[in-house]
DNA sequence: TCAACCCTCATTATATGATAAATGTTAAAC
DNA sequence: GTTTAACATTTATCATATAATGAGGGTTGA
């Protein structure tokens, strides 16, 4: 029953999430209408050759990150844009998809301005031991690899680092930016993020701040990096 | 089959979302650990006494946020802390549903002084005039509330504002803190969260520096008010 | 004329059972 | 000891049936 030109186009996961991806891909676009009413679970079923379960549990799937909401009878509505939780990574990833990149990166921008500074300061006051340890370990690859420069590597150990940051705050709110920012570099790949190749004095200054417990210089050094990032948007994609 | 007794407890919503909720209880306080494989499709049925679609559904609104994911043969795991998703309204409710509100509430203060400033800077920027309209509106309310003092009103007006502020930044990362924000206030309903009442005057300030596109004004003002918004915590629940 | 009530019916919600796919485990083969 | 193949368990998917919901139309009565 299952066509599986969709199983080809949709590569390897499951079918319900090839289906969220897909009706997610026509949200996000503009194809579907906000707060226009989606067919039916019958008809859908047919467009995507799939069964009743695997349609409802991709409408589930984008139920919970805001994109759809059901009622018997009325049937399944597009919800407005400002109910779609963009800082959902596995959201965020099919937005990138979309192409049309260039103010996705620039809003980014803006808020890991707002809250990596900040992050930066909580993690110096808050992290853990192990987390210095693994802090520590990272910026010493990004040190390595920045005299030893490789491109993904970079890209890489550079992720790494802000997640760490993100992860050592100490603070609930702040971690799901670590997901949010992965899938950003990720998406990135083969585009430096930084100007004038690695920053690696930039990152030092965060690190040493972060490792010194001094919150106000490390957001000092963390908001001076992100004034040095360019916005230059990758080629590829 | 479908014990009404998690009907009469879980309240009106529909079956797999209260299903959801429970797990999602068990997860959240610590009942069920990290990395921990929950038991089967089959044995969880019989516990929460739904079909496996009721069932299915629950953990796949589960998986989308971050706190499950399942493999065949394997089982379904509950995801590490890092991977969930605390920036959803739904989640979010979830957490403070269970009580120890203490720390989620010094966790989001401290967010919020990171993220709305800026937010107020970029709402100054790009706010369109039909926000300005809205904006304008309930700042007037909240003038009239703050003079004819009404607590649930107040808090009313107060989510309104800020949610407005976030909504309109015109940055699409900015959208989700709204509904965050209002689910934060829900909670805490009758406990005025700022110091000294209504601080109608620091509102004033945000609200005139939003209007005339300053945004520098506008991330000083708001900073100011969160500088004077206290821990105090709610008394109920 | 209109408001209150009830019935209809399309749609989602839930249940059930069957089959397929995936993958860790175990045992066999070399 | 290593590799390979069969097995068993669990989730994934499909198919179908029944229940619950509530928007909309129709009816009734004042």
């Amino acid at each position: 029953m299952h066509n599986p030109f969709i199983q080809i186009a949709g590569s390897k996961r499951s079918l319900h999430v090839q289906v969220a991806r897909e009706i997610a891909r026509k949200i996000l676009s503009g194809e579907a209408a906000q707060n226009e009413i989606i067919p039916s679970e019958m008809v859908l079923c047919q467009q995507f050759s799939v069964s009743r379960t695997a349609l409802r549990e991709a409408i589930k799937l984008l139920t919970s990150k805001g994109l759809l909401e059901s009622k018997p009878k009325v049937g399944t509505r597009v919800k407005s844009r400002d109910n779609w939780n963009f800082l959902d990574a596995q959201l965020l990833d099919w937005v990138i998809d979309l192409g049309d990149n260039a103010i996705v990166y620039q809003e980014f921008l803006a808020l890991r301005k707002a809250i990596e500074p900040e992050a930066a300061a909580l993690a110096a006051k808050n992290a853990t031991a192990q987390q210095r340890i693994l802090l520590s370990a990272t910026f010493q690859q990004m040190d390595y690899v920045s005299k030893n420069f490789d491109a993904d590597k970079w890209m890489e150990v550079d992720m790494e680092f802000h997640r760490l940051v993100f992860l050592s705050t100490g603070n609930s709110f702040y971690l799901p930016f670590a997901n949010v920012l992965c899938t950003m570099f990720k998406s990135f790949i083969s585009h430096s993020s930084e100007k004038g190749g690695t920053c690696i004095g930039e990152h030092r200054a965060i690190y040493s701040a972060i490792m010194a417990g001094d919150a106000d210089k490390a957001r000092e050094a963390n908001a001076t990096l992100l004034k040095n990032t360019n916005h230059r948007l990758p080629t590829s994609n």
